[in-house]
DNA sequence: ATGCGCTTCCAAATCGTTTTGGAAAAGGCG
DNA sequence: CGCCTTTTCCAAAACGATTTGGAAGCGCAT
């Protein structure tokens, strides 16, 4: 790794000093043009490139965005992560920022990243996703006053800025659909409850129905991971029932998956014997067999909005919208229809 | 966001220099054991964290490595890199250093942002993943004698380090597997050929077949990208022959999930009917219906692994093996059994 | 008293930038 | 010529840490 040329080596080579480089290379009224010219095209000559360490440490500012996947055990992959991820990482580059990534499971760990990451001032705002109802990270970075943008809510109304689709409306609308075509005995994997997503999707299932005059019979209620090996177990104790559910509604779309599997082994023919539905809607849903009736997220727009807010956050620019709430795009498919 | 503590605020607090406390809080020899448990608990009582972007600018070193996933448009979501992914950031974090992920479609934007942040010594090193036959990347890094350790090969057998698994090797077992099932006419949906584990995939098969006495049909060959949608598209073609193939072998579980899909939606039978492989085992390939044969990748393992003999790259440590061949695990479930 | 070796400390340099607060030179004008 | 502006430049400080190269103080042997 040969050495790296500094802003000296141009100062030194053009025979001024470094401020005039500085400023040259940054377009200042207060030089010359023909110097800005020689020391722009001696600057490529040389392949200067800034040391980003010294630009950051002058700045006081990391342009870098912290976000910290809660995950659990190593054999993760939630395709829904990946989506956002990608869609925050491209919003970041565009606007010249590094997207700083870390895996940390919930918990004692967790905090002590957010803890570094933080007061280090390794990142200048967090992205905080899978909101939980009583959310320590979102605590902690309001007791501090660091920037973040969360994906979700919590279940204090607390003033923070984020972004959310409404889970409420879009299980609402499942609920309908279902009901509407006849179901009775309508089952319900549920994500962990103190996630907040779970909650709001849990009181859009019970208020749609009863909306229909229908209550969610607690006996087909079942709470999981997030994950088709979870919906897969839970599905089958549910079909083992006497009188087993006709219709299946799931937290997410990896569980539905895993109860798809748990029917078709029973020999169910999904869509006419059960109806299944999941929400999400992330890429596989079109491709399972049949596709999957689902709630749709823009994710990866989700994404690039919620690091741009950061941005905006971070930069002391104005938020246009400081909680956005999104509507849910109810998407029908072959699951859950005869 | 409170002024951070400086390790000038410690020393004025406990009447040293910042020399003292600096190597009190590092345990250096000579430091009295008094002063250097004053300074630690003062430290401690004034929330001194050190300010990262100023260690890093004195070391010279980022304590970052870089990850740029390739991918293709915006709906990007491949099980596979998160698991990656996770496997990677959490060896760095293990052993201090930071996980700086990007996205960027291979091209000329992707190389930009390879020199960026190598030049401007952003991150220490390179993780290259999805090597292509002919490498830019890679041919850069070596270039400008860059840190970095691929995923995969690249077609000339250069000396740069990686770890791969033997693609050669998984995909000879499917065709042996496939061709004493009884198969004559296999199909085989490759992914592009400029990606190198695509053209090892191919070659096994090949191999594979001609052990078994039996040669790759070339209209039974298409190529497409890596997703479901590839895949079932390529696989009704194949399907809509006049003398559709009986087995369908995929270059990886994506395409194998689609073209279950295609099969399913033709009323065929997985695994009575047609036969269906994958490779790569993701999570989800045990949750289809049926399961899917196919062949296992520790991916978690091997994001470790690559991480862990890029820090010692960085660091300058010796490694124990600069190039590591897995041996691939093949496993079978029913989506090929009768 | 002198010299030597420990122990404990610290001023200053360094990493590579940006910014502050002028200063010198050049040009215009009466 | 003397004065005022404008243009162009730069030395030095700052960002927050680590490291280098001593120096001071002390006890002890000579």
């Amino acid at each position: 790794m040969a050495n790296a040329v500094t802003i000296k080596d141009i100062a030194r080579r053009v025979g001024k000093s470094v401020t005039t480089v500085s400023r040259a290379l940054h377009g200042y009224s207060d030089v010359a043009p023909e110097t800005r010219e020689l020391v722009q095209r001696v600057a490529r000559e040389m392949g200067y490139t800034p040391n980003v360490m010294a630009q950051r440490l002058q700045k006081q500012r990391a342009e870098t965005l912290g976000l910290i996947l809660p995950t659990f055990g190593p054999r993760f992959s939630d395709p829904f992560f990946s989506e956002f991820v990608a869609g925050v990482g491209n919003q970041a580059a565009e606007r010249g920022y590094d997207l700083l990534l870390s895996t940390r499971a919930p918990g004692e760990e967790e905090m002590v990243a957010y803890r570094k990451a933080a007061l280090g001032r390794r990142v200048d705002g967090f992205i905080i996703i899978r909101t939980r109802a009583n959310d320590e990270r979102i605590r902690f970075l309001q007791q501090i006053g660091f920037p973040f943008v969360a994906f979700g809510r919590t279940a204090d109304a607390d003033g923070f800025p984020y972004v959310d689709e409404d889970g409420v409306e879009g299980m609402r609308q499942i609920a309908h659909h279902l009901a509407d075509l006849g179901h009775r005995r309508i089952g319900y994997l549920s994500p962990p409850l103190d996630l907040m997503f779970a909650q709001h999707r849990l009181e859009g299932l019970r208020r749609g129905l009863a909306e229909r005059g229908l209550a969610l019979d607690e006996t087909y209620l079942r709470i999981g991971a997030l994950t088709e090996q979870s919906g897969y177990a839970l599905a089958r104790e549910l079909l083992a029932l006497p009188s087993p559910p006709t219709a299946l509604a799931c937290g997410n779309d990896l569980m539905a998956i895993g109860a798809m599997r748990a029917a078709q082994e029973q020999g169910l023919k999904i869509g006419s014997d059960i109806a299944i539905s999941g929400f999400d809607d992330i890429p596989l849903a079109q491709h399972t067999f049949p596709p999957l009736t689902t709630v749709h997220q823009p994710i990866y727009q989700i994404g690039k909005r919620v690091a741009s807010m950061l941005i905006n956050l971070v930069e002391g620019m104005p938020l246009a919208e400081r909680q956005v709430l999104l509507k849910p795009e109810f998407v029908v498919r072959q699951s859950t229809l005869p």
